[in-house]
DNA sequence: AATCGCGTCCCCCGCGCGGGGGACTTCCGA
DNA sequence: TCGGAAGTCCCCCGCGCGGGGGACGCGATT
């Protein structure tokens, strides 16, 4: 079965160029050139080609806001492959988050991007890898254990478990029904608390909790 | 300059496969070849290869524990990828917490394993096409903005403005300073904002931006 | 011209909260 | 055996906070 591409790049040279990568396929077919998002967008709505090639940098409408365009429509089929010649980070993000199969370098080998249309045809995904290194690195890091700070050690277990329950905004009254304690005890707790943390009050213990990831981040529930 | 390459896997015939792929290179050189994990760090801790290759499922020690005592080593410079039959999500994520330059599949064709060692060596990463399909999925939704609760779009700009302040754990006193208004013009902005959120008091207030993101979590800062 | 939303400022009242004390048990280590 | 740490409970006091009102000016919409 043929695959059929749509390319879309304001350069007439670059587009020339990877029409001609892609000839040396049999199973690849290039059906439209356009040289701005807008048409882009509206190409892809027509043919529905099994993958378009986009570049970032276009006129009229960017490859970003173009992919958002084509994968928010439900009745689309074609997956989006995005080039650009420079990998800033910002780029990546919007990228990955419209849902694009892929976000390649311009440096690219010939060859990796015709496998590059494959990949992305049959549903997978692949980054560049001086991007996917980055990637990796801020990946982890939004799944790293925050650093707890030293002054969080002081903490007794008690102690802890209240800091819990008022960083999910409980009252004291709330908290000393939770742990089957009186209230004046939970007073003593916070006091603790506040006073081995450095902090002024309730507030800014439910924000420092929040800030320090104590809190797990809604994404964990 | 020719790149060592460590292999580990259980497998005698996995082994030597690679090995002769690797041997087609003239600047590639397979300085080790082991079967377990206890080895394989053994190993790269001595000759600290350019990259190590191992399997996950390794006897003694499994390739993700090996992973992470590699990386954990500070004088260590070898990048190491990872090899699997199988892509569980859990390997996946572990693989890229410890650090790992690349997360494969045993089904890629032998010149990609070659590419990918120079990836590796060079300092980027990557991932296997059908891999990075799902972690796109999750990284987009830790990315994403969370969605906004629909009673947030009830507040003016100003109240935002305010409830910025509050969630930072500011008091009335010190928004109205930032903010160049009197105490009193706060206080009716924060109980409007209590009022359209439906929320008991600042406290629970400072939860609710923290929970949905209406406080830039530290990574960003 | 009338109205509404918004932002600003003011009053009073009640209450939860946090600081300052103190006191009692249990348990563990010196 | 004697601390000391941890956990529990109690009192008083001051204050920030939030709800209930009301008021005024401004701009945009009707």
């Amino acid at each position: 079965m043929t695959l059929t591409v749509l390319l879309a790049d304001d350069h007439a040279m670059l587009r020339s160029g990877m029409r001609a990568i892609f000839e040396t396929q049999p199973d690849l077919r290039c059906v439209a050139e356009v040289a701005d998002g807008r048409a882009a967008v509206a190409e892809v709505a027509r043919l529905r080609p099994d993958v378009a090639v986009l570049d970032i940098r276009m006129p009229k409408l960017d490859g970003l806001d173009a992919t958002e365009m084509i994968l928010a429509d439900p009745a689309n089929r074609t997956k989006v492959l995005l080039l650009t010649t420079y990998d800033s980070d910002e780029y990546v993000y919007r990228a990955l988050n419209a849902g694009a199969s892929g976000f390649l370098l311009k440096s690219l080998p010939p060859e990796e991007l015709i496998s590059a249309v494959r990949v992305a045809a049959r549903g997978d995904a692949l980054i560049d890898p001086s991007v996917t290194q980055r990637l990796i690195a801020r990946f982890a890091v939004s799944l790293a254990p925050p650093p707890t700070p030293p002054e969080f050690e002081l903490l007794t277990a008690r102690e802890r478990e209240v800091l819990q329950l008022v960083a999910a905004a409980y009252s004291n009254a709330e908290i000393a029904a939770q742990l089957h304690v009186g209230d004046e005890t939970v007073k003593t707790h916070v006091s603790r608390v506040l006073a081995k943390l450095g902090l002024r009050d309730r507030v800014h213990a439910v924000a420092y909790a929040h800030v320090n990831g104590l809190v797990p981040p809604r994404s964990a529930r």
